[in-house]
DNA sequence: CGCTAGCTTGACACAGGTCAAAGGCTGTGG
DNA sequence: CCACAGCCTTTGACCTGTGTCAAGCTAGCG
């Protein structure tokens, strides 16, 4: 992973996070002033780099700010199963807890731009002994909170996927769940998106082979309920991949 | 769900409670007092009756200390995913987020004791700015983060088995699994455990059917991996399981 | 241009699901 | 104390969703 000064308005580059915490719970001037701030350091990882390896120490706790990776963790004998998906604006390498036991390595999907955000909170969700975060007069705390809280809802759907629901459904819930967090960062045209996975991503992700989930995009495809061109989705029938996978989005948090 | 005082001493019914935290960091005498002071006021529910809906006020926080509970979700043509089997000493109940957005019911799989706990850190595993002082709400922060850890690591492990294993694998995991839960509160004779669940419990589980689960574990009993009889269970070969499964126990802190 | 990574297709195999029925248990009430 | 009822387990027959293998195909890239 290289690092470089930023060169370029902050702004520009910190839009998929801020959209994201702002989502989550509004962001005063104060808490978007200190988020600029982050975007002059950055780092990028090119594909298949791993962010944090599984064993390693644990990883610096940092944004996504431009391209795709995922959590995942490999069998014995070289089977990939991916926990989640990191998009831009996701935040990675923060966990409640000091050593975090879980053996998950983060890994690079696509080139990825991160920067690092140790300085919010301490990079502890809630830092067991952070000495600053209680005086620091713009807290992070809540947004963390309720990051970690979306993400958990975003593993129990998984869950329910890969344990009780079909190929089909499966790949039309995850294209749903994508699109939903594509649009709360910005990043859907209408029900247009990129997704820019490969169908080995994509299997190891949904507990599927490459083959089979060849096939079931065709099928949304000749069922006309998607288009797909390249790394671009279209959901032409949202409506009834909804119905098909028994999606529902999740829901966010309204006035706190 | 029914409350009554609780005549009997507090140590004897807190057992498990307490070997599972002092597991997770060790308790000084006064956490222990504190724990025991909980024991005076136990509810209980019948198997089947939901400690907490799914759309319903987030639950009181509390300890189980006895009988197996689970979290689960329903899909609306009543399908059932099972998350997670919930055994004495595990705490329910409690989140990182006042108003957590995950959607899943907590229901009793057998006859449930519980003990409300709220008074240990208001019920959210304490948030970033909390003193984390001795000081009294929050004297059990770290090991209800260190709980929360345990519990994902372990949400994780499900996810691998549903997604990448096969019935076999999954089966074999998941009694690898319990016994060591059970062994740290002392409810494992050696490789001998009880195992209270019926085998539509085991398939919603692990994401088959009825009828597989049944095939899987006389599978696993013919090749002489296991014994079960009612509803127990043995390890016979509990080293070779684990090969077969490819488990790797959850690495609990050594010393902090 | 040729290479390589990714996509697509077909033929076939098999893990696991479904359906249906027969046996156990166990608790409960006559 | 027996007998019934209901839940759970077990079994067999059969079906199907998904995996595997193997071969082309396409397209971007050095």
């Amino acid at each position: 992973m290289s690092t470089r000064a930023n060169p370029k308005s902050a702004a520009s580059i910190m839009v998929a996070v801020l959209r994201r915490l702002n989502a989550l719970k509004p962001l005063s001037p104060a808490q978007l002033q200190r988020l600029d701030a982050l975007g002059d350091r950055i780092e990028t990882a090119v594909a298949g780099e791993a962010l944090q390896s599984d064993g390693g120490s644990p990883m610096r706790p940092s944004f996504i700010l431009s391209g795709w990776a995922c959590r995942q963790r490999l069998l014995s004998d070289g089977r990939r199963q991916i926990f989640s998906l990191l998009l831009p604006g996701d935040a990675v390498g923060f966990c409640v807890e000091p050593s975090p036991l879980s053996s998950a390595a983060v890994v690079a999907l696509t080139k990825v731009a991160l920067t690092t955000a140790d300085s919010l909170t301490g990079g502890l969700i809630p830092p067991a002994s952070s000495p600053s975060s209680a005086q620091d007069p713009w807290q992070f705390a809540d947004h963390m909170r309720r990051s970690a809280s979306l993400e958990e809802e975003l593993l129990l759907d998984h869950v329910v996927r890969l344990g009780r629901q079909t190929a089909y459904e499966r790949t039309a819930h995850m294209l749903l769940e994508l699109h939903w967090r594509l649009s709360l960062i910005g990043q859907a045209d209408g029900h247009r998106f990129a997704m820019p996975l490969t169908q080995e991503v994509l299997a190891d992700f949904l507990g599927l082979s490459i083959v089979h989930v060849n096939r079931t995009l065709q099928q949304l495809r000749r069922e006309r309920l998607i288009e797909m061109s390249g790394s671009h989705v279209v959901l032409l029938e949202a409506a009834q991949l909804a119905v098909i996978a028994d999606y529902q989005p999740p829901v966010l948090p309204q006035t706190w």
